[in-house]
DNA sequence: TCTGAAAGGTGACGAAGGTCACAATAAGGT
DNA sequence: ACCTTATTGTGACCTTCGTCACCTTTCAGA
């Protein structure tokens, strides 16, 4: 299946890029839920999302966990771009939340391709330009706003990116990625029905209106 | 100045990329307190720091504003790159700390010397990853850290930027900087007052131990 | 020296959100 | 059908922080 997948999901690189990538990258599957990196782990090369969906989150030392962005195909994971290159440990955790399927590309070759191919060179640097973006959304959202609009974003973001008005995921976990904790979730949860923004379910939510 | 200034800042350009710079780019000045980018404004250029100090802030439609990071001479702002070459609003507001000056290398140029030479396509890369770990570490404060925690952080910043003991600053700025209130800063500043961190003046902040 | 503006201090109060304890429901396995 | 466990609901309470009102101190300029 990677034949196909690499020129599809990346059609702006050359051939022979696209030939390297497979030549040298190597396929990873994960199992939704399973952690592609960890915090504090040291890369040795960078990732590419072949299909899936990854998560990535910011961890403090206490083992609080903040959800940031979403990875999907065709993406590529900026945090580990920028530790490999200084040879730093990981900042962040990145986690399946689909069965997923990665190709790593050792760091000797993420270098030497950006100054053999044009089109990587690009893709490097607008994987920094959306993720910085990303980066300035989210202090935006803790900085200025209340839970309230962070749990509807919350909602709003998972919605567009999984195609579906039907959320499976209990309030718990929710209150970990926005790092709050589940009374206040259920909370907002129940005052957002009332407005008749959301329908309740057990281990599920469905969005009607936001 | 500027024909010593940037072979010194930029030691790791090709001579022939400084030379470009020293023709291509515009030179500006700003005094202190200036702004040198707006929220809201569109980009025709990338700015590099000769001299002085730049703060960083992000700002939302309110007109909250929210310090983020210190720009020293030798280095770029990432998001005039990155709102240049996506020709994009700034997301950002600059303002100059002290007398600063710019040289404005316009986005064409930008774009042809990442071909053209090595050394600015690393620069361009490597300023990416820096700020992007400043966003982390402005995200880990204002998510997992209390007030206080930010207060002193920001103090600590501001001594090692500027190098001094004696932070000409009051109470009001620093709410502004943080996105908090005056009185609130009064009364933690009060608190590491008594604890011996440091000592208060008028307009001014002594820092003994942090 | 007087005076007004700026800076800083302080108490009261409220809202948001975190914590605790425990009740109510629902689902799945036996 | 019953028991166990996971999930959700809820009230009480606390801390942090923002806001308001008003006071005191300091300082620069008339």
């Amino acid at each position: 299946m990677e034949l196909s997948t690499i020129p599809q999901l990346f059609p702006a690189f050359e051939k022979e890029l696209q030939r390297e990538i497979q030549e040298q990258g190597e396929i990873r599957f994960y199992k939704s839920e399973e952690q592609l990196m960890r915090t504090g782990q040291y890369f040795r090369s960078t990732m590419l999302i072949l299909n899936g969906l990854v998560k990535i989150y910011r961890e403090d030392e206490d083992g609080n966990e903040f959800f940031m962005y979403y990875l999907q195909p065709g993406q590529a994971c900026a945090l580990s771009m920028v530790c490999a290159a200084e040879h730093k440990r990981s900042a962040i955790m990145a986690k399946a939340v689909k069965d997923t399927e990665i190709i790593a590309i050792p760091l000797n070759f993420m270098e030497e391709w950006m100054g053999k191919y044009k089109s990587w060179n690009h893709f490097v640097i607008s994987t920094y330009r959306s993720r910085f973006e990303e980066l300035l959304s989210t202090i935006d959202h803790i900085a200025f706003r209340g839970m309230d609009e962070r749990l509807e974003f919350y909602l709003k973001k998972h919605q567009e990116t999984m195609r579906t008005n039907l959320i499976a995921i209990n309030h718990q976990e929710i209150a970990n990625e926005l790092n709050s904790s589940r009374e206040v979730i259920s909370r907002l949860l129940k005052k957002m029905e009332q407005f008749g923004k959301v329908k309740l379910h057990r281990n599920a939510i469905e969005i009607i209106q936001l």
